[in-house]
DNA sequence: CGCCGAGTTGAACTGAATCAAGAAACGTGG
DNA sequence: CCACGTTTCTTGATTCAGTTCAACTCGGCG
């Protein structure tokens, strides 16, 4: 049984959890991405959310011709193009596998049929949509106080594994800084 | 009879948008508070959402001691201390009305209680949490990609009541310039 | 071997912060 | 309704973090 848990989730009582596997589970298609394959394609409506099993991907955009990074997402953590996923309408996000990548992909119409027919489960698409809110929160916070260096810091302790999974201009503009400033400030760590 | 309605719902059905009022009507309390009054202090857990009817509040907290707006909400937008009420933790938060303010407010118990008893209204808190998260997600890009200069432009097609409304430091910070900063940018469109 | 993408380093420039001092507006009590 | 204190806003001078542009290094890989 591919029991992915998403990290959002985690914390549920472990027998509602297995509910909620077992009501998920037929919607899940299983996927595999080659390194630097797209995954999905600006332009298009994002029909899917993908639960990355192995690998890492990244959603990206572009922003005046600069290749902007949004999101990242590693092992137990999802993605999608979440502006068309949400609104329907035409996505400005590419999502590209950074590694080769296994995913569960659900698709938005699965999930909505299931919603549909058993609305209990809207709670935990809320709760899920709430941890998203505060890590969202969280970023501005980030952005808005913390310099180039102790936002570096941060993913540094909170996420260490990402720096040496991601290449530094990914990571730079994730960051919102230059990939020069980024490359100075990792200077002065070693 | 109140019908506030909140612009993250107005573009549902009428028909449902009357039925959800109608059900939450009996949830609703009115209050009212004067010119800076604290409608929540931050350290307490906020067991209230507020549907601003009259008036205008913001949310800030402090960082270094620096006074800092998280939000603004004016006439049918909502407000609350996002982080506690979500987590159910202690709020870092406050909550000052900037005029005198009428609200409506919904306690976290009652929407629970009634969620619990009408899960297909799970769906609209879903929706109201897609559309919060769809504006943080814009302020983000902004935060990122736009000068002292366009952000404020910015707010000025889009809200411009805003101004005349609070004062320069409340926008400033929320901003995520200085206060002298938004004075001169603010100079040069005069 | 030589190319290519990724990362580094240097130098000049710049938008915005900070510090400081005044000016304007606001409201409260006499 | 004016006077005074407080808060809000403006303006100037200086400083600084981070950008930009450009050149250079390094490690693979065809």
């Amino acid at each position: 049984m591919s029991s992915i848990i998403l990290k959002q989730l985690e914390h549920l009582d472990p027998f509602i959890l297995d509910q909620l596997l077992q009501d998920f589970q037929p919607l899940f298609q299983h996927r595999s991405y080659t390194k630097g394959a797209l995954i999905h394609q600006e332009g298009h409506i994002c029909n899917h959310i993908f639960l990355i099993e192995k690998g890492i991907a990244r959603a990206f955009y572009y922003k005046d011709g600069k290749d902007i990074t949004a999101h990242f997402a590693a092992e137990q953590t999802s993605i999608t193009a979440i502006d068309s996923f949400i609104q329907r309408k035409q996505s400005r996000y590419n999502i590209e596998a950074l590694e080769d990548t296994t995913a569960i992909t659900i698709s938005h119409q699965d999930i909505q049929t299931l919603l549909d027919n058993k609305p209990q489960y809207e709670r935990y698409v809320r709760l899920y949509l709430e941890q998203i809110y505060i890590d969202l929160a969280e970023r501005i916070e980030d952005l808005l106080f913390h310099s180039a260096k102790e936002r570096y810091q941060k993913i540094l302790s909170s996420n260490p594994s990402l720096l040496q999974r991601v290449n530094l201009g990914h990571l730079a503009s994730y960051l919102g800084i230059s990939q020069e400033t980024l490359s100075r400030v990792r200077a002065q760590f070693s």
